[in-house]
RNA sequence: GGCGGCGUAGCUCAGCUGGUCAGAGCGAGGGUCUCAUAAUCCCUAGGUCACUGGUUCGACUCCAGUCGCCGCCA
């Protein structure tokens, strides 16, 4: 059987979620949704990072624990994706003793091997970067990002010896084009190796500064630094439903992520995964930001949009759409509410909600919603019918090529030709005529049709609509792709199809705003 | 400073290896239908394809330089 598995990073719980990693959630649950309707067994991987200097600042700012500050934080992040309808195989809180021992276990397997060694080092420490600056860095004796001094520190910690492994990722990336995606960044990475500026990496923290974190299994007086524990979550994730599990969907692995942490995924990564003995990843998938303005929406400045109360607003599936079909995957795209309301409003309620409701409409008026025969075959039938093939053809291969929003553009043509079909065909017209009934049922049942295979390749971009599709049909989801349209097997003679319903009001902002404060 | 990338109609963008490539969607204006969520459908955009040179019979598409954005690295 194939196998997908896809993950997101675990994200840091210093806030509640945000845009980003909503976008990262909806592009890991739309791949897994897509494979598993090609026949892929999946299993998709998300979580929170819990440890580091940050968290545990922050903790002690809320008077509590960072335990506790973990326990009520990292929920946020889990009922969020539960209540997006995102299909979480496996959260991973870095703060589970499974996640934990795991990192543990790994860590002694490269210490073992002589791949941890015990230095010394001085450093300018910015503690909101939680990393050393170099003093090129500085801004005016400041952190570029944070607007404050670094702490000068000298300590003694454990490194990874990761340049030993630094020639064989190298080797691998040019011999696997497609191993980070879009290309560029795969250029970016191949200059990083090339440059040869990368040195070993520093992997403790000494407990005198920092206690929250995974102990160093071969020295207690130490715990472990970010990415040591961060990356683990990937295998750990799988580990937690056994061997079998991790054998089998590993080397699958699709890892999803903002191109802000292209390095630690893409230079850190495979070389702990070469020291520890394992396969690498099979593909590392980079996206851009969403930018509002010019600043960009992380998770450290403050123009954040609420992606749950968007959710709440307009429903899960409007705020997919939006989201796939505006951004290109691996370059950067605006949010905006103008935008966001004349995409959902010309797509879908105009577009898609509205073919459903004037299909079933007529279906429930000339034909109390009983299916007709489909019969005939002119032109505009065979266009129509042309039309939907092509999208069926092209929607699932822009879908592997990550181009979401080529796949939903490809679909939205057939929609538009179905639109069209019915002032082509004008069923409302021919139906005042009884003689004419036949052929108002055979269009009819063509554009049911039409409704039918848009369900289908919607079911992996919002599923919730597509289900609502299907149960409008009255019929169930065949649950995955089938190779050819297959109109005219689909509803059995006499079969019923339930009457409109609104898939997506259309958004009135300004109705709204008169009327009432939105609902947030 | 080194190396990507980008700059095409009001907006968002397509345009692969040069010759129906000057386009699409949205917005805006006009019209039609009436099944439908005042939705659909049809018509309407003359934008020096950032600028300047060059290669070529011919460049938005290749080359060089300039300006302006952005990314990565140092």
């Amino acid at each position: 059987m194939k196998r997908f598995y896809v993950t997101t990073p675990i994200y840091y719980i210093n806030a509640e979620p945000h845009l980003g990693h909503t976008y990262t959630m909806v592009v890991a649950d739309t791949l897994a949704r897509f494979h598993r309707a090609r026949g892929s067994e999946t299993f998709l991987v998300t979580g929170t990072d819990e440890h580091g200097d940050k968290i545990a600042a922050m903790a002690a700012e809320h008077g509590e624990p960072p335990k506790v500050y973990a326990d009520r934080m990292s929920p946020l992040f889990q009922q969020a994706w539960q209540d997006c309808g995102f299909v979480v195989d496996q959260f991973v809180r870095t703060t589970d003793p499974r996640h934990e021992r795991l990192v543990q276990e790994f860590l002694q397997r490269v210490y073992d091997n002589g791949d941890i060694y015990f230095s010394r080092y001085a450093g300018l420490y910015c503690t909101g970067c939680e990393r050393f600056l170099t003093e090129k860095e500085l801004v005016g004796g400041n952190c570029p990002d944070h607007k404050r001094p670094p702490e000068l520190i000298e300590e003694e910690n454990y490194f990874f010896r990761m340049t030993r492994y630094l020639p064989a990722v190298q080797q691998h990336f040019e011999a696997h084009a497609d191993a980070i995606f879009p290309d560029h960044y795969r250029n970016e990475v191949l200059a990083m190796l090339a440059s040869g500026g990368i040195g070993d990496l520093c992997i403790s923290r000494p407990k005198s500064r920092l206690e929250w974190g995974i102990e160093l299994p071969f020295d207690r007086r130490y715990v472990c630094y970010v990415w040591f524990d961060a990356l683990i979550s990937y295998v750990s994730g799988l580990k937690m439903h056994g061997e079998d599990t991790f054998r089998a969907f590993w080397p699958t692995a699709h890892h999803v992520m903002a191109k802000d942490i292209l390095k630690p995924h893409a230079i850190f990564w495979p070389s702990m995964l070469l020291a520890l003995g394992l396969p690498l990843f099979r593909r590392l998938l980079i996206h851009g930001y969403w930018v509002r303005g010019e600043a960009k929406m992380s998770k450290s400045l403050g123009n954040v949009i609420r992606p749950l109360d968007m959710k709440r607003q307009f429903g899960i599936d409007t705020l997919r759409y939006f989201l796939l079909r505006e951004m290109a995957f691996g370059q950067d795209a605006s949010f905006n509410e103008d935008a966001f309301v004349a995409r959902v409003n010309a797509d879908l309620a105009n577009g898609l909600g509205n073919l459903v409701s004037r299909v079933l409409s007529m279906q429930q008026r000339y034909f109390a919603g009983c299916v007709q025969p489909l019969e005939g075959d002119t032109p505009a039938d065979r266009d129509l019918q042309a039309a939907f093939a092509q999208a069926l053809e092209e929607v699932p291969q822009w879908t592997e090529q990550l181009a979401f929003h080529r796949a939903l553009e490809a679909l939205w043509r057939a929609l538009d030709r179905a639109n069209k079909y019915v002032v082509d065909t004008a069923p409302f017209t021919l139906a005042r005529n009884a003689q004419n009934l036949p052929r108002v049922g055979a269009i009819l049942h063509r554009l049911l049709e039409c409704l039918y295979t848009t369900a289908v390749l919607l079911s992996w971009f919002l599923p919730e609509t597509s289900q609502k599709m299907f149960s409008l049909l009255g019929l169930d989801s065949p649950g995955h792709v089938p190779s050819n349209l297959g109109w005219g097997e689909h509803f059995p003679p006499g079969h019923r199809v339930r009457p409109p319903a609104t898939l997506f009001p259309r958004i009135d902002l300004h109705r709204d705003e008169a009327a009432a404060p939105r609902p947030r």
